[in-house]
DNA sequence: TCGATGGCTTGTA
DNA sequence: CTACAAGCCATCG
């Protein structure tokens, strides 16, 4: 039996938008329009194209969705900025292609993560719960996929402990992200208010 | 297919 | 307060 990988390897076009010194980018599917991938800032622009043409086979770089790319930028400053999630590929594709969501239950923990407002945090276990499951763990590791970091905020989701937990660009941009978002923080520890759940 | 691995949680010392 | 073990479950190779 033939097994064809790349019938549905569309081209990737990749926007960038440099804001202090930093370079954010978005990778958005030529076919569907829709947005891909959120890069997380990066400092040298070598090290960002790399990335591109590592995790995809055929892109292109076009200022096209540089503008979108700036509203990225200025989540990562803090600001609140309301992104539609119809602007995201969420559906589930179980076929080998990268970046994209494999199961029902990644894509659960995504919706899930995207309803946690602004200024406010959650844990990694009331997500499970929301969920009906105990899998506070691969609640964990659902989110350190997340491809669209900043616009789904998983740096919204801590440890039940109230300390900060782990992030794909490092614990202390998580820190830095929910500061940004008025969260007081004390060394590595939410500090508990009435918008806790 | 099955064991190893994680952005976790809880209990115990 | 810290440290560590056991439990849990989705994912990866």
């Amino acid at each position: 039996m033939v097994k064809v990988e790349d019938s549905d390897q569309d081209q990737i076009i990749i926007s960038t938008y440099k804001q202090d010194g930093l370079i954010f980018s978005v990778g958005i599917s030529s076919s569907t329009g829709k947005i891909m991938k959120i890069f997380l800032p990066k400092k040298d622009e070598k090290k960002n194209i790399n990335i591109n043409s590592k995790e995809y086979a055929d892109f292109e770089v076009s200022s096209e969705y540089e503008e979108l790319a700036k509203k990225i930028s200025k989540i990562y400053a803090g600001e609140k900025v309301d992104l539609n999630l119809n602007i995201l590929d969420l559906e589930v594709h179980t076929s080998n292609n990268k970046s994209l969501i494999k199961t029902h239950f990644m894509r659960d923990v995504l919706l899930q993560t995207y309803k946690i407002p602004f200024g406010e945090v959650r844990t990694y276990k009331y997500i499970a719960e929301k969920l009906g499951t105990v899998a506070y763990r691969a609640v964990g590791t659902a989110l350190r996929k997340n491809p669209y970091p900043l616009i789904i905020p998983c740096h919204r989701v801590v440890k039940s402990d109230l300390t900060i937990g782990q992030y794909v660009g490092g614990s202390r941009m998580k820190k830095e992200l929910l500061e940004k978002e008025g969260i007081p923080i004390k060394r590595n520890m939410i500090v508990k208010d009435n918008k806790f759940p």
